[in-house]
Order: structure tokens, then C-alpha cells, then sequence
DNA sequence: CGAATCCTTGACGACACTCAAGTGTCGTGG
DNA sequence: CCACGACACTTGAGTGTCGTCAAGGATTCG
């Protein structure tokens, strides 16, 4: 990690695009800036680690950070791919307590860092501050819920429509994209294996996606939207 | 639904308890209060259905609410078992917005309805109660990540295992509990099928587990610390 | 005590994980 | 520019877990 360093006008102007700093006005977005320093990180540093003593949060400027969880055998479950924009550990700021995962840079990226303390006691003479954490939180959680809801029913394909759909720029009823990492990042987003991302890409070029490296394309969006839960039988 | 109706004072001494009004003094709890009615449901009754307009956040008194999420099919997810004491639906005092969920009571139950237009209005000049509401969504986010992550990497005697070491009375090594609703809501809360709860309380009576109805005995706990993901194999 | 509901158990199938080998892609260096 | 090597991805085979369907047994409530 490169120490920190004092927000630059450029970094303070991708911070003013994030959800965080929306919402606020000259006054509280310098206040929450005065918290905040910036560091970078190479692919696979970790920012921290599961149980540590919470100190910071974080908004992603460039890169991506992995969150994930340690269970029982030092196994790794993911919980959320963060992109630039978005914020991870704020939910620190009310309680304080110990990081409740873990986070690692997945490629050179650049974080800006906020005390969590210095950001606490703006909490009471800022209350725009602390909706600002507060929309940021909900979003959060949305997202969480709808992760969870996926998992718990959708299948393999079906969950990588839903991120197709979502995710690409549309041109008529065809549609493209080019995935913004590794493919086995975004099974781990997915809460998939590597394999069962790729097997779902296979069964998705009956519906008319062809994947070549990071790039897809999507011949009809309306097929992609009813991608059915089970595997269609051969013919018989 | 019984119509809306002030709280009463056992109901104010019931809200006292809440991580929301943890935190807040006399006169934020009056301010809050004020937006406040008290509602009552039967049995399945649906508190408010996914895609409606967002007008209540709720609190639980008595009774459980189960959060649920509707998929393509018309299938239903649960997202959450609402005990009393939680919160709900804080997430749309931010932004607004329609319910991301749905909400059904599964008992005769009691809340407090906080309407969100209000509790948005106080936010400005009651710092605290906006970090009241901040603590409660980062319990909940928190929460939702445990479940994900658990969903994740954990069998379903696993986290059968993990509910009961964290909901059981312990006496020594031994444990023993009752279960606060149907093994059916249970299931749901796990993210299973009530066949899948069935068999994996099966499987835990290797580990000295007894379950009959409601009432559940765990002969020791250590051993239900270690349950592995895979289930042993027959002697050979 | 009886009936409705909930729970359990079995059989079966589908989905996704693991292991393993083969293929492709990208970056580096000759 | 091509060759090489590292790494990511794909594909196949086999296994385990969980969901579904169906029927039998247990609880709980009136």
C-alpha cells in the first residue's frame, strides 16, 4: 500500500460523483473531505482483514475491492464486488466495533479513506452527513436483499441474464458489453464457481449470447428476460 | 388490520426497548412517537405488498413479520423473520420510494407504524434520531451479509447449528431451547425448503440433538460447533 | 375427541461444486 | 515477429446437496 496522502482536486471531483457525497453541500462535503486521505493498493493487497479493529472506511476511486467472508475451514465466501463510486464500511460509523469481513484490492486501485472516528463526530452538528451515510447504508442493504433473493432462487443462468440485463448498453433489441473484470470475479460476485459461470455462459448462447474474452453480445434482449429456471430437455 | 390508534403507554414502554430508540433521549422519543400509530394484523395478513408506494416503516411489538421477495415465477423468497423489537422498511426514509419487499404478519400480531414523510422531517434538526435510524440499517445490513454469507458456504446442518448455538439457553455443556415459531418460518428464515429443515435436524441427532415440536435439547455444545459441510459416511 | 394443519420420511431429479485435463489468451522476452 | 510460459478459462466426469412430489405420522386447536 502507498501511504496516505491529502485528497487532490481530482480525486475530490470523482468523490463529488459518488452516491456519498450527493446530497451535500460545500460546507459538509469539505468537512467530510478533511476526514479522508487516499491510498492505493496493488491487485490482492488486502485492505484489511475480517475481525480487525475497524478504523476506516472507504470509497472506491478506481479498481475494485473484494468483500468477502471467512467461514469455518478458512473457506472464502463473497459478499459484494465494489466498484468505483462505492462505499464499503460505513456501516462502522454509528457503533464502531470490528471489521465483519474482509477486503482486498482485486486490481492497482486507488481508495479514498475515512476516519471513522473524525467522521463520527461530524455525525452531530452535520445531520446532512449522516444522511448522506444513511442513503449509502439503505442502498447497501437493497442491494444485499437483492443478492440474497437471487441466490435463493434463481439459478446459475438466470442470475447471469439478470447481471446482462442490467449491465449493457442497449442498441435496438440486440445489446453489448464488455465485462468490467475477471470472468471469475464475476462468478465470485454471482456466488457461483468459475465452472458454474462458464457452463452458464454455454447454456446462454441458446438464447443468443456469444462471449468472446470480456466481450459480449446479446442478440435479443427480450429472450434474455425469460431465461427459465430449469435446463430445457433434449429433444426427445 | 385494526385501525391505527396512538400508543399507549406500554406500547411506548415496548418501543423503549428497540435498538431504534436506544440512543435517543425524552424528547426525540416524543418527536418520534408522534409519528406513530399502533396497528394490529391477523395471522397472514399482508402488511404491504412489493412495488407498493412506501408510506410506513414498521417496528415489530409482538407477533413476527416475514419480508419476502417475489421472483419471476411468482415464487417467493424470504428475505427476513422479523422478531419483536426489529424495525423494517427504514431504508425508504432517505430516498422514498416503493416497498423492494413484501411484508406479512405470520402470527396475531402488533406493530408500531412510523409514518416515513414525518420521520423524514424530523431528520434535519434531530441528529439523533437519524443515527438511530443509521444504527438500526447497519444492524440490518450486517445481518442480511451474515445470512448471505452463510447461504453461501454452509450446509443446512450447519446453519441449523449455527441458529440454535446462538438462540439456545445454556446450562453447562448441555443447551436446550424452544423454538419462537413454526419450524415452516424457521425454514423459510434459513433459506430452505421445510423438508430440508426436517432432514438436517435429523442429521444433528448424531450430534446430540433432540428435537420434539417445539422444544429442542442439545446435549453438548461443542460437539454442534462441528458440524462438517460434508455428512459423514456410512461405516464401511 | 376429532379434524385440520404441520411435520417427517422416502424417492427422484436437477443444480452446482470438486477434481482434473485440455484449450485459449495475454504478456514477456528472445 | 514469433516463441514461450503463465494464467485464465472451458469442458468433462463424478458426487453431494437440496428442491419437489407424494404419502404416512404427529401436533395442536377447537
Amino acid at each position: 500500500m502507498t501511504t496516505g496522502l491529502k485528497p487532490s482536486n481530482v480525486h475530490k471531483a470523482m468523490l463529488g460523483e459518488t452516491i456519498l457525497f450527493s446530497g451535500l453541500n460545500r460546507d459538509e462535503r469539505n468537512a467530510l473531505l478533511a476526514s479522508a486521505t487516499i491510498v492505493r493498493y496493488q491487485m490482492h493487497d488486502m485492505l484489511f482483514h475480517q475481525g480487525e479493529r475497524g478504523e476506516y472506511f472507504y470509497c472506491v476511486l478506481t479498481g475494485f475491492a473484494r468483500l468477502y467472508r471467512l467461514g469455518d475451514d478458512n473457506q472464502e465466501g463473497d459478499i459484494r464486488i465494489c466498484e468505483p463510486g462505492d462505499s464499503f464500511a460505513e456501516c462502522l460509523v454509528t457503533d464502531g466495533g470490528d471489521y465483519r469481513y474482509a477486503a482486498q484490492a482485486m486490481e492497482h486501485s486507488i481508495f479514498a479513506r475515512f476516519n471513522l472516528e473524525q467522521v463520527r463526530a461530524l455525525l452531530d452538528h452535520r445531520p446532512h452527513i449522516g444522511m448522506a451515510i444513511m442513503r449509502s447504508l439503505s442502498r447497501h442493504l437493497l442491494s444485499t436483499i437483492d443478492c440474497l433473493a437471487s441466490d435463493r432462487m434463481q439459478t446459475a443462468p438466470q442470475r447471469v441474464a439478470t447481471y446482462l440485463l442490467t449491465h449493457c448498453k442497449q442498441e435496438g433489441v440486440a445489446a453489448k458489453m464488455r465485462l468490467p473484470f475477471q470472468k471469475s470475479l464475476l462468478a465470485r460476485k454471482l456466488g457461483l464457481a468459475p465452472e458454474a459461470l462458464s457452463r452458464a455462459f454455454s447454456s446462454l448462447r441458446a438464447a443468443g449470447v456469444t462471449v468472446s474474452g470480456r466481450s459480449i453480445e446479446i442478440s435479443n434482449l427480450n429472450v434474455l428476460k425469460t431465461i427459465p429456471a430449469i435446463t430445457s430437455r433434449h429433444a426427445p
